[in-house]
DNA sequence: GTAGGGTTAG
């Protein structure tokens, strides 16, 4: 019998699996010779004269056996697989983990990893922490042990089970299991993508203080989750600390960067995006096709085309050849600003330069022709696809179905719903969300709750866009309390309300004249993790107007100012009508001057 | 194995 010493002891005083299987042993001892006839037969791995003799032994029995008397551990690992699925039954934790140890003594770490990558995916979901203990009894040595979790860790990732992958991460901390960048880099990635920022946060300040030595890909996806969390100056902190590791930025690096403040920036964050790209220019990081674009969708979504050509303008003088992405976010950029024709001039440049439009081509175009009320036109453009090669997709479905709705062609609308059916294209939940709203504008309650119905038969969950339909619709009619109904149902089925929730309630309490109702949802939406947007302030400024409390109004003029926020048209719009009309001068007269 | 483009709600 191997001497199995627990070197956790100390720390996590569970010992000890020879208690339990002092019985196994006895079995074994007075039946020696059947178990060495059993443990040939799986040598010579015939499997069904062993099934037979195992009628009168315990499958667990003689795993414990091979386990105790050394035999080949792939050879282990091929019984505990073939008896688990022969005999429907799953061996302990305890034995499994200790067939994966002997396993990785052995280097054989393919078969480890692929064990572990079924073992995640059975539904049979073992808590981490007994897998953790049958670990650390399992096997003393520490870097066997440690490969283990790392690969665990790794299959819960590939799995997509990235809650129990960030658990065995942390329990790994504990038990100072040394895990490595092959599952850490994974885990990261995974925890973006669901954006649980926090949490790969704290993977990423483990990772160094365990010392597990992050890499340049480790270092480029911490960048692109904060970023996309908007925490841009953390984001450039962590450039910072690569610097300390001996790891340089590179041009992924600092594009996600600039992508960043494109995306997440606030007032300057354009000009703030140059600035990164002049700091990557100066440190010799040479921008590709990919910076130019991302800057160039950058300036058209904050409705600055005539910036963005000239981005392009520069991205040709440096050599660089636009792509069918550089194309599609000018064209999306044009038709937002009600330039659609301009938009077609370029889609015939793109194909003059022998590109081929793709199918995001063309749904900007024909949402941008919808857009500007030619729905006609957007029509026959849809009905061109097919022939130029280019299948539709659930998108282009949907923009020429939400197009329908807004033009109030909302038979229209479902006869294209009904189409796509039979082309076998399924609706999402954004095909009924342009229904419902549809229906909405129209007034027809009775339908867009039927419509909901029917999405629940389909299995399809409504989400945070249904629910901002209906308790903006809500809230309209002045129903505010039922708005607020279908606020808590959303936190019920966890969904977590955006922005327009939030504005939307607000709104709706302002207009009944419940300001403090209003002023309670900003509370709640701050405890939710969301900051006050223009259309928050704007909705809060109106509402304060509207009950004559006009430097209540203006004190939120200023702190959204303080905020960096940009007011908008509508900011404008309602200080003029309900401040400047009246006889009150705010603070942000100066402003308006350049509207 | 880390970066970029299209739809729905204010």
């Amino acid at each position: 019998m191997p001497k199995k010493v627990n070197i956790f002891c100390g720390k996590f005083p569970h010992v000890i699996i020879f208690q339990r299987n002092k019985q196994t042993l006895r079995f074994f001892s007075s039946s020696c010779r059947t178990s060495s006839i059993l443990v040939e037969l799986v040598a010579k791995q015939h499997w069904s004269k062993l099934k037979t003799h195992l009628q009168n032994t315990k499958p667990n029995a003689l795993l414990h056996q091979l386990l105790t008397s050394e035999a080949d551990p792939e050879l282990t690992l091929r019984y505990l697989t073939w008896s688990q699925k022969e005999f429907k039954l799953s061996h302990s934790l305890e034995l499994t983990f200790r067939t994966l140890y002997s396993l990785a003594c052995a280097r054989k770490y393919s078969k480890i990893r692929s064990f572990l990558d079924n073992f995640v995916k059975n539904e049979k979901n073992y808590p981490v922490s007994s897998i953790f203990h049958a670990i650390s009894v399992g096997g003393d040595s520490f870097c066997a042990n440690s490969i283990i979790v790392d690969m665990l860790v790794l299959a819960y990732v590939k799995s997509l089970k990235t809650h129990l992958g960030y658990e065995a991460f942390r329990r790994a901390g504990d038990y100072g299991f040394k895990l490595s960048v092959i599952s850490c880099n994974p885990l990261l990635h995974a925890l973006v993508k669901e954006r649980k920022i926090g949490n790969m946060e704290f993977v990423y300040k483990e990772m160094i203080k365990r010392r597990i030595g992050p890499n340049l890909i480790s270092f480029n996806v911490v960048v692109n989750g904060l970023c996309k969390a908007g925490k841009l100056n953390k984001a450039s902190d962590v450039i910072e600390d690569m610097k300390v590791w001996g790891v340089s930025p590179n041009v992924i690096t600092y594009n996600t960067l600039v992508d960043g403040y494109c995306k997440m920036g606030k007032i300057g964050k354009m000009y703030k995006a140059d600035a990164v790209l002049k700091d990557m220019v100066a440190k010799g990081i040479c921008p590709n096709e990919v910076t130019f674009n991302i800057l160039i969708d950058g300036f058209c979504k904050d409705g600055n085309v005539s910036a963005a050509m000239k981005v392009l303008a520069e991205m040709q003088s440096q050599g660089l050849n636009p792509n069918v992405v550089t194309y599609n976010s000018l064209i999306n950029g044009l038709c937002s600003d009600g330039k659609v024709d301009e938009a077609t001039v370029l889609r015939d440049q793109m194909i003059g330069s022998g590109l081929k439009p793709n199918v995001i081509t063309h749904n900007a175009l024909i949402n941008g022709l919808c857009k500007n009320k030619m729905v006609n036109e957007a029509s026959d453009s849809f009905n061109d696809m097919p022939k130029q090669g280019i299948a539709h997709n659930v998108t282009t479905y949907n923009i020429l179905i939400d197009g329908y709705c807004k033009a109030g062609r909302i038979e229209d609308a479902f006869e294209l719903r009904n189409a796509m059916l039979g082309r076998g294209i399924c609706p999402n939940v954004s095909t009924y969300n342009c229904l419902i709203a549809g229906l909405c504008r129209k007034g027809d309650m009775e339908a867009a709750w039927h419509l909901m119905d029917e999405m629940v038969g389909k299995d399809l969950r409504a989400d945070v866009v249904t629910y901002n339909i209906l308790i903006d619709l809500l809230c309209n009619k002045g129903e505010s309390r039922r708005a607020m109904k279908l606020f808590d149902e959303m936190s019920r089925k966890a969904l977590n309300p955006s922005h327009v929730t939030y504005n939307s309630l607000m709104d709706g309490y302002c207009k009944e004249g419940n300001l403090r109702a209003a002023l309670n949802v900003r509370t709640r939406m701050e405890k939710g993790g969301r900051r006050a947007n223009v259309v928050t302030y704007n909705v809060l400024i109106k509402g304060f107007c509207k009950k004559g409390k006009l430097e209540d109004a203006n004190k939120l003029l200023n702190e959204m100012l303080e905020k960096g926020l940009v007011p908008n048209r509508t900011t404008y719009e309602i200080v003029r009508e309900e401040m400047m009309d009246k006889g009150f001068v705010p603070d942000i007269e100066g402003h308006l001057y350049n509207v």
